[in-house]
DNA sequence: ACCACATTAAAGCCAAGGCTATATTCTGTC
DNA sequence: GACAGAATATAGCCTTGGCTTTAATGTGGT
């Protein structure tokens, strides 16, 4: 009987495994753009009645020709309408991307925050973290912060 | 004296706020490619001793000459070298890169695990999540996964 | 030693998401 | 009502990171 190996690496991964955990990671950060305009869009109606591309593109950090082309691709992947010069709204499946979004927004600062994570950085890193958070995951975050207020 | 809202509508962040969150998490994803190839090339070598083109490219799930344009990348940054038709290596500074990549993958998994999150979902999840983690949370979660393991 | 097959390299295509520069259209003020 | 300045639209450029197709190179098995 021959011990293989002294030192125990920890094995690799399937490749296939892998592969689908990668896959996965890129889909996500496929929508994360979707995701983060279609929020903000939302929360700019919600406060101020509109949202003009300037204020978009001045909150995204962004050039408005460059908030002006993604928001045509959110009008062609049916998130959002415009005409000419008055400001974006989104469609139903807009807005309903967008609650998803905020509410996932939310709990990961919430939990970033009970983990003890100051608040600006709990937001800033939650900006990134947000698009990766599954369904199930999510689920979690709100069962420990549940469990933990009423502690 | 007037009452402004009625319905306390949580203000936004100042623009410029927002916009250097947002900024953060784009400046993150720039350097999430890079992490996770110096990260996978440094478990190919340490456990099986060559890192080839093919094995990143299908641990990837990603077509060959995607593989070899990035790492061309990595090249160019100085994180690895190759020559023709041998392995790719990591430089120094590639190396310190997978450690730091590979210790937050890490504690970005057992947090996850540690909240209930299922193994396999912990592990997807992680693999976008770790690239958004600042040093300030990851510490916040490796304080919580120390107080938590001696309870 | 040869040859088939695997691997690698090279070339060229595409979409996304950044940018600048310029043209057009609104709009608030006088 | 005119007009200056703000906002918007348009055009064109770049890099990244995907892809397929084809060519070149290594390599293991007989
Ligand atoms: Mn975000
Ligand atoms: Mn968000
Ligand atoms: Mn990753
Ligand atoms: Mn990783």
């Amino acid at each position: 009987m021959t011990i293989s190996k002294l030192q125990v690496e920890p094995a690799l991964p399937s490749p296939p495994t892998q592969a689908q955990r990668f896959g996965k990671a890129r889909e996500a950060q496929a929508v994360a753009l979707l995701e983060d305009y279609v929020e903000l869009i939302a929360d700019l109606l919600s406060v101020h009645g509109e949202a003009r591309p300037i204020d978009i593109a001045r909150r995204l950090g962004v050039s408005h020709p460059t908030a002006v082309k993604s928001i045509n691709r959110l009008k062609r992947e049916g998130l959002a309408t415009a005409q000419p010069y008055r400001g974006v709204f989104l469609t139903e499946s807009g807005h309903a991307m967008a609650n998803r979004a905020r509410a996932r927004h939310r709990v990961v600062v919430q939990l970033l925050e009970a983990l003890g994570v100051p608040p600006e950085t709990a937001e800033s890193d939650a900006e990134g973290i947000e698009h990766h958070v599954s369904d199930i995951s999510l689920r979690a975050f709100a069962r420990f912060l549940r469990s933990r207020d009423l502690r």
